[in-house]
DNA sequence: AGCACGCCGACT
DNA sequence: GTCGGCGTGCTC
């Protein structure tokens, strides 16, 4: 007879998990269990009870304490999270910890906390209104709660000002009202009257999904910019919930605005549970749990919510499903987009990946019949998206990057009431600051790049690294006093513009100008409400946000997309002038936008401005094909990086030595060689590409590399990391 | 990752 | 004479 044992995910980077003895009422998976490691004590996931392990028992340590009665995740969604740690090759310990919020990581129970609700006793209710006559501030807040009859949190009682707390701990002396303490979902705003009524490309998109409820389906929503996607989303999301199911909805970082979360709230009239970066450990663990007991229908958050416990799944979206920020970059690097597809395959719901631009991957898939590809033609409404025309500035006098035509087409569209938005995604004054006289470019000493100068503040700043110092008034090197900014930034943009429109407000939007606390909401509310007339910016500018009275959308330059080491540049560069361009024109006023370009002539601009996304999404997937990139083949990236040069390239050679002797059957190795920006916060990166034509041969072979490459010593000279399906090349 | 053990340089 | 540098090994 065997030792009866559990196997626990615990937190550490190692590939594996750990078996301790079972207790005699062992706990089920997805409970959390405190556990002797080393020496330490530690905070681990059960995944497996009742298993016989390989080692001998008197190796089995017991646990320290059990911390669940009930598992914390359920078997659907622990299995999930084993099998992203299998197929993007990370230790399932620090899986699990991803899926956890910190409160919970850290072993506290799983019960919501610091969240106190005042609301109205039966006694408070029964209070005739002109009892409290003569205490103002009582009859307020007693006023207040009765419109909250699920209790109202702090933040809604500030509302009454003052000391708010000492009129609510008077009405609580006089026994009219409670306070509890628990779950702090927001509670729905009040819906402001009838929805619109859907187009025929919606309703049949709508109709598409709502009819696959209660079991697997994979969309792609593909509409442009305004054709109503969020209704497709609310709606689908309302015939889940009359089924009594949960939504899961994930956006992008930039994507999930207080705006979005209201159209949300006031569409839904049920509690919507956020998930974002800005919540304190609290906030979280209430919104996780509230996802997790049904409490909350709706749930709406970032990447990393594609990990969120639902009680009862219904369908997950994913919103403008391109963006890359789907990807993690470091540490464990999923994709929630495709995690997404296999969750709800595995539970059986629907998906729908929604976007104007959509990635290569998903068009793919659609064109292969794995998704179901629903369109969304055109704008809601008469506005009809504008094309977008070319300027060739070969040979013009640009002024600091703007062009005369430009500039021309900015008056027209001013003169006529309209708004100018300017698209240039780098910002700072100047890629780089260049010595006239010596040669002297202003490089960042720990990365092979030069420092950006950022003119305003009279500062040089690496944006690799985040090195910052005070811009040298005369060269550094020679001593000369005239120092050339070569190229434009956002900011020499707009010092342009303040000399061409001195009398037009402006407004810039990116990083920089929106550092401080509210100053991003405060800009784009200048920039919708049309006090702005001209929006500078970059990305920022691009993504989610929809300003009505912009007619001219210029985009300074795009060209670096066209001729990069990466593979996807040409996507990125396609969908973000995509996403700029339907910025312009509404109903009343046709848009225009005008694109600058120095290769007028390339071909794939050409297809993009004359036909279009799609068509350009075509054509760049023939390419692809010809090529054999993804999503024709799938890659894998080993990368490596340490103090010097020689140890990353050393590992990387071991690595690929290592294997060719496990056969490395249908997987190309590519390299090692060093990274596109070898020298990056004063370390030396390379990398090692595995590409194979089948998904399968390239697993086969990770499955082995990754373990043996742990026991490689010259693994201990370097950091590496393996990047399966990566998004970005350096 | 932690944490401990172990063997060689500059210091109160 | 020791404090401490980080190489190496281990975690059920």
């Amino acid at each position: 007879m065997r030792t009866p044992a559990l196997r626990v995910a615990v937190p550490s980077p190692l590939r594996r998990t750990f078996d301790y003895l079972a207790p005699s009422d062992p706990p089920a998976p997805g409970c959390r269990v405190r556990v002797p490691f080393g020496r330490r004590s530690v905070v681990g996931v059960v995944l497996e009870c009742n298993i016989e392990s390989n080692l001998p028992a008197k190796q089995l340590r017991p646990l320290e304490a059990v911390l669940d009665r009930e598992p914390l995740l359920g078997r659907e969604l622990l299995a999930l999270l084993v099998w992203a740690g299998a197929y993007y090759q990370h230790p399932p310990g620090e899986v699990l910890a991803t899926a956890l919020p910190t409160t919970l990581r850290q072993g506290q129970p799983a019960t919501a906390s610091g969240v106190v609700r005042w609301e109205l006793t039966p006694a408070g209710e029964a209070v005739e209104p002109n009892a409290l006559a003569r205490s103002p501030r009582q009859a307020a807040a007693l006023a207040l709660l009765r419109e909250y009859p699920e209790g109202a949190v702090a933040e809604t009682l500030g509302g009454l000002g003052g000391n708010w707390r000492d009129t609510v701990r008077r009405l609580e002396q006089k026994g009219w009202v409670g306070r509890s303490e628990g779950s702090a979902l927001p509670p729905p705003l009040p819906n402001p009257g009838p929805a619109p009524t859907p187009s025929p490309a919606q309703e049949q998109a709508i109709a598409a999904v709502t009819a696959r409820l209660g079991g697997f389906g994979a969309f792609l929503l593909d509409g442009v910019t305004g054709s109503g996607k969020t209704e497709v989303y609310l709606r689908i999301i309302e015939a889940a919930l009359t089924r009594g199911e949960q939504a899961l909805v994930l956006v992008p970082e930039i994507g999930l605005t207080p705006q979005l979360v209201d159209r949300f709230r006031r569409r839904l009239t049920v509690p919507v549970a956020v998930l974002h970066s800005g919540l304190n450990d609290s906030e979280r663990l209430n919104a996780w749990l509230a996802a997790r007991d049904g409490s909350a229908p709706v749930v709406i958050g970032t990447r990393s919510a594609i990990f969120t416990p639902l009680a009862r799944p219904g369908v997950i979206l994913v919103d403008e499903e391109h963006d890359t920020s789907f990807k993690q970059q470091d540490g464990f690097r999923y994709s929630a987009r495709d995690l997404a597809t296999v969750r709800a395959s595995r539970a059986d719901i629907p998906i729908v990946l929604g976007s104007a631009t959509p990635s290569l991957e998903s068009l793919h898939n659609a064109r292969s019949g794995r998704y179901v590809h629903l369109r969304l033609p055109e704008r809601t409404g008469t506005a009809k998206a504008p094309p977008i025309r070319l300027l060739d500035v070969r040979a013009r006098s640009l002024d600091r990057g703007l062009s005369p035509r430009l500039a021309e087409s900015m008056e027209h569209h001013l003169a006529a009431g309209g708004q100018v938005l300017l698209f240039l995604n780098r910002r700072g004054y100047a890629p780089a600051l260049l010595c006239h006289a010596c040669g002297w470019s202003g490089l960042c000493e720990r990365c092979d790049m030069h420092m950006t100068l950022h003119a305003g503040q009279r500062r040089l700043r690496c944006h690799h690294c985040g090195v910052d110092r005070p811009a040298p008034p005369a060269c550094p090197e020679c001593g000369a006093a005239e120092l050339l900014p070569v190229g434009h930034g956002t900011e020499r943009i707009e010092e342009v513009l303040a000399e061409r429109f001195p009398d037009v407000e402006r407004v810039r939007i990116d990083r920089d100008s929106t550092r401080r606390k509210g100053a991003l909401a405060e800009k784009l509310e200048s920039a919708r409400s049309g006090h702005a007339r001209i929006l500078v910016g970059t990305q920022m500018l691009a993504k989610g946000h929809h300003f009505p009275g912009v007619t001219l959308v210029g985009i300074i330059d795009a060209d670096q997309g066209l001729f990069s080491a990466d593979f996807r540049a040409g996507e990125r560069m396609a969908q973000l002038v995509t996403q700029v361009a339907g910025r312009a024109g509404r109903a009343d006023r046709p848009g225009e936008v005008l694109l600058q370009t120095h290769h007028p002539d390339h071909p794939l601009l050409q297809t993009l401005v004359t036909a279009g996304y799609a068509a350009f999404a075509e054509a760049t997937l023939s390419e692809r094909q010809a090529a054999g990139w993804p999503p024709f083949s799938h890659l894998a990236l080993l990368r490596a990086e340490a103090a010097t040069a020689a140890p990353p390239s050393t590992f990387l050679e071991e690595a690929r030595a290592t294997a060719q002797s496990l056969g490395a059957k249908g997987v190309y190795l590519l390299g090692p060689v060093p990274a596109p920006m070898e020298r990056r916060a004063g370390r030396f990166r390379a990398q090692l590409l595995l590409q194979a034509e089948r998904r399968t041969d390239l697993h086969r072979l990770l499955n082995q590399l990754a373990p043996a490459l742990e026991n490689l010593k010259s693994g201990r000279r370097v950091r590496w990391s393996l990047d399966v399906d990566p998004v970005d090349m350096y």
